[in-house]
DNA sequence: ACTTATGCTTCCAGTCATAGGAAGGTCAAG
DNA sequence: CTTGACCTTCCTATGACTGGAAGCATAAGT
């Protein structure tokens, strides 16, 4: 099977594999002609990957990932320790997501949205004293 | 005001401040001796810069709205729509973030998380057959 | 006057996970 | 025998920085 084909089937781009075999993710075979060669397994690797990256894990994990998944005596606490961390993550980025949102919700509430000059979004992202915002833990 | 306080009283890393500058987002005098020379104009828009990038905005949002705080005959309309916007752009990720946590807190709960290797988070990753996945529109 | 330390400068490279595109080889169909 | 679709590698760009090297400037201490 070409590449073609396996993104066709793994629903990731070409591109996108080839970078996986870059960073030594997958390594397909390869045939006379030079092309990659893609066997069932090589497939099955690339669906686990788009399901992963789908999931939001980073390439890091997939690679601990598929290596615990490939590893038939692994114990499911190490999986389960790799997904509460990156449970973790997420919800920390949707705390942080869900102070923007609520933030700035109130901003445009409050912007009339005419063709006046006057706008409290703008009042007051000039008006914050930098040590009273909330700007610092965002990095 | 050299670099350094600049950063002190912005919040913002000299390095961050650096690149504004390359990108054409401020433009700091210079001393004789070649050092960055802040104004209170500087540190504002820095300060301005903190905040917006704080909730989220763009750079080229940053860019955006400054141009529209320097403009006296802005009508707060614009300022609305670039908010509004960013507000709908938030909104996206919390509810793409959301979807990958519920899925995700399921296979977590439904992994027993001992030294046994069967681990349904890893299964859901194995078996998602591509066309029935969620995993296309997170691109 | 000399050393040390800190602060400033520019420039180059790296991050993450790809995407875009150029230049060229391969293959099946008409 | 040419067209077009497919494949290859290699280089560059994205966003918003961050890290680090090499080299001046300045201030403090001895």
């Amino acid at each position: 099977m070409n590449i073609g084909d396996a993104a066709q089937l793994s629903g990731l781009p070409a591109k996108t594999i080839r970078y996986y075999e870059d960073i030594g993710l997958i390594e397909p075979s390869r045939s006379a002609n030079g092309y990659r060669s893609f066997r069932e397994s090589d497939l099955h690797k690339l669906t686990f990957l788009g399901r992963a990256r789908s999931l939001g894990f980073t390439i890091d994990d997939c690679r601990t990932l598929l290596t615990l998944y490939r590893d038939r005596s692994r114990a499911s606490a190490d999986v389960k320790h790799v997904a509460q961390d990156h449970l973790a993550c997420i919800d920390r980025k949707i705390i942080e997501l869900t102070e923007m949102r609520r933030t700035l919700s109130h901003l445009v509430e409050a912007c009339a949205g005419d063709d006046r000059p006057d706008c409290p979004i703008l009042a007051d992202l000039a008006a914050v004293v930098p040590g009273q915002s909330c700007a610092r833990q965002s990095n």
